[in-house]
DNA sequence: TTGTAAGCGTTATCAA
DNA sequence: TTGATAACGCTTACAA
């Protein structure tokens, strides 16, 4: 008979909100968008709302959030960090108690499922197929140690290299913040060396927008100019003349098997259990940015 | 000394939620990732927080987020509507006694502060450039009339063609979805004529990837063999070779204005003033996919 | 089974 | 100026 519960008021007496806040360091990136997209998806089925907040690449702003979160009483969070060594950061998790999901992030001393992207797999095959190739100076452009992305996309090349014995000279390995400038930045310092690399790996989704540009604004050609394997396959990438070859992963699914994890722990289905790690494989595609390189 | 106020407590006793929500059709399309971030930006100076609502382009998704923001006592609403003639839409917008911000929405009966982009000037600029260089066959790609966007490109095509006597064929006319199949489907539809359009507009960022993506897929050349003026400066269509020739427009402001508005309804500024309305201005910015057509 | 009362943490009111 | 008290709308525990 028209009657509506008011959610606040059920709030307030059950201490549970029926929200879960999702915190991100760019909302204007294809990656954190798509998973946001999984995440509403996966949380239609429920009554679950979500919360954004972007913390645009800012730890500082990643704790504010989290601290405001917290006050509004969400009863769960997902989070993409955006430095996971932050000791304030980590003092503020450690505090929490409510289920917590890390999107491909690691932080010391928190009990938390996570959704973690296996680089080793993809990154390998990148750099054994630029090897193949008959590229020996092989460059990397990807985000820093302070979150998981930039480790392993970096650990997983250092690896791939020593396995084939190539050099790893540390101005080959350019390590920057996660956009399109820093991708401009170091393709430009890269092609400006006496001699620069063969081929680069670009290890994020922003970052090869800013190589590609970058490539563009200096006349480039792909392959035979230098050979290209980026992050993700997005527009960009796969509009890019010639299309570039990608290390792809279901991004989407991140968000959606985030949000899974989350529902699962607030519907109390597992709720002292140890943290569950989902792991999204990545995969080589093979398109026509790369190539032997000149002279061979 | 450590105390921190109940924000639900406070929003039961005052009827304040300090919350605003946000319903968008496409959280995957860049125009809206964008828009989320000026909105965002701009909040942060308040204490509001965001709630987002995807309606994936339905219109009774957007009555059901909606009736859900309603319930959870959201201060105010921004809204994409996916159709803005939807006699339910209309009803529960008009039953709201909250201050509601349309983005590039008309919708009768319903006292909301907009804000509009200009279309007018951007696709008339686009029509005359394409004519002066020598175009008479032009193609229309766009969003169909249930929303603004779709109906007012529509109206600013129609009114340049008729100014410069060019032909209206109903059949050049291609309106659909605003995604990318469909555009992908409109540009396939149009070249597999006996005589296609020299020229075609694409009027919609996710239309504009779907005609990219055809265009490679059939190997076509621009501006040889078709000339092209799109929506939005994107990754896609700076990256693309030829660069794209587009109709811009500050994306980012339409939700740092639309918050604005918001915050100043909400602070009480203006309360009982008649609605507002932000416009916001489209240009061409000419590249390399327009040329002359082939054979003059 | 049905009903009543207390309390969640605020804010607003009214009396002192 | 200060301090006690009711009420926001719900849930839950306990009594009838």
């Amino acid at each position: 008979l028209g009657y509506e519960p008011h959610p606040l008021a059920q709030s307030l007496r059950t201490g549970q909100t029926q929200t879960v806040g999702y915190v991100i360091s760019d909302i204007a990136n294809v990656l954190f968008s798509t998973i946001a997209r999984g995440i509403d998806d996966e949380l239609r089925g429920s009554d679950y709302t979500m919360f954004l907040g972007n913390s645009r690449g800012e730890a500082e702003h990643d704790i504010q959030m989290i601290k405001h979160m917290r006050r509004r009483r969400v009863d769960g969070l997902i989070l993409s960090l955006a430095d996971e060594t932050h000791p304030e950061v980590q003092n503020c998790l450690r505090e929490l108690d409510i289920p917590i999901v890390l999107l491909d992030r690691e932080v010391d001393g928190v009990r938390a499922d996570r959704v973690l992207v296996d680089h080793h797999d993809g990154v390998r095959a990148a750099v054994r197929h630029l090897r193949a190739l008959g590229h020996y100076r092989i460059a990397l452009i990807t985000g820093t140690d302070s979150a998981r992305p930039g480790r392993a996309i970096r650990e997983a090349f250092e690896g791939a290299a020593a396995e084939l014995e190539l050099p790893l000279a540390p101005e080959d390995r350019l390590i920057g913040p996660f956009d399109d400038a820093f991708g401009a930045l170091a393709l430009a310092r890269l092609m400006d060396r006496r001699s620069p690399p063969t081929a680069v790996l670009a290890g994020g989704a922003r970052l090869t927008v800013g190589v590609l540009r970058a490539i563009r604004a200096r006349g480039l050609r792909l392959p035979e100019d230098l050979s290209l394997v980026a992050y993700d396959d997005t527009d960009a990438t796969a509009l890019f003349t010639p299309a570039v070859n990608v290390i792809a992963r279901n991004v989407y699914d991140i968000g959606a098997q985030a949000a899974r994890l989350l529902l699962g722990r607030l519907a109390q289905r597992s709720a002292n259990q140890r943290p569950r790690v989902v792991t999204i494989p990545t995969t080589l595609v093979v398109r026509g940015s790369a190539g032997p390189p000149r002279g061979s």
